[in-house]
DNA sequence: CGAAATTTGCAACATTATAACATTAGCAAA
DNA sequence: TTTGCTAATGTTATAATGTTGCAAATTTCG
């Protein structure tokens, strides 16, 4: 583990989102689907940053774009990425961030910043295995599990407000 | 452990939701809080079953029961028997339900069944524990913990669509 | 009582998400 | 190359969820 997780520290972003747009058309050809432009778009936008970002927020690029967009498009080229695991939604903040463990098979667990919004995903097999666990006792099914952390980061907590 | 948790068999429910309303007043005392009309019937519908209602659901009994309520006066509502660990609220349904560990100092998890909507609330000491290892393990200092599973209850695991 | 604080009523508005239906693009078989 | 099918997109409208701001009423407490 690093000092500090990728979000929290200064990095070359563009080799994220270009490392996530190239796992992206890999999977997608795997699962003979269709990254089209507007899916590839999106996927783009979302991973502009560490922070997750709203539907209508990504609406609003596209318009900017020039790109003459409805939220059903941005919801079903969200879907989509949802779908092949490109994207997860934080259901505590109605926002979508990209998946940093794409194609892993894995069960994420976020870690949501109340100062900087930077949202860090792990994947914690002590968190999966204690909540199938409990689960079990209960004698439930789990078929999706939803592990959001809001709290602060290390920046955050040394020092407010970091936007990096 | 029983053979089937709470909101899984039948029940007096009546009881539930007496005992609940019981539990709120002690509490709101404690707390030099005030359980007004408005809170206590919001608080008696939220327990009316063990499934989640929306904010909407709980404002359109309010206009059954002749009370003119409008969005504000529920969420005020909601927002108030949260603050006093009362009821929680779903994350992933948009939807609140009634705390059935009021009181006790607990980190909620919650079982929710696609077939019949029930929602079970659990204190999963371990989950928590590994919750807090992995931040830890991140420098995260976590505030709010949410943990939604999503998935089948074990009625609903051998035949399907209970509603009860 | 009377001032201060809390709670409520109310109107308007903001944000997030979906339904329904028409149209177009991609692709393969006739 | 046309035909026909499916997936994808466009378009309009609307549903569902949540908030802001201010004034009036109520409660608390000195």
């Amino acid at each position: 583990m690093s000092p500090s997780a990728l979000p929290y520290r200064p990095h070359n972003h563009e080799a994220c989102v270009a490392q996530a747009l190239a796992d992206a058309r890999t999977i997608c050809q795997q699962h003979s689907a269709r990254l089209t432009p507007t899916r590839e778009r999106v996927l783009e936008l979302i991973w502009q940053s560490h922070k997750p970002l709203g539907a209508y927020d990504v609406l609003a690029v596209l318009a900017e774009d020039g790109h003459n967009a409805a939220p059903p498009t941005v919801y079903r080229a969200l879907d989509f990425l949802q779908q092949h695991g490109l994207v997860h939604r934080i259901a505590s903040l109605n926002a979508f961030i990209g998946c940093t463990h794409a194609g892993e098979a894995h069960n994420g667990m976020f870690l949501i910043c109340r100062a900087c919004h930077n949202v860090l995903e792990l994947t914690a097999p002590g968190v999966s295995s204690a909540v199938s666990r409990a689960a079990a006792a209960e004698s439930f099914q789990p078929d999706d599990v939803t592990i959001e952390v809001a709290g602060y980061c290390p920046r955050c907590v040394s020092e407010p407000a970091h936007d990096g």
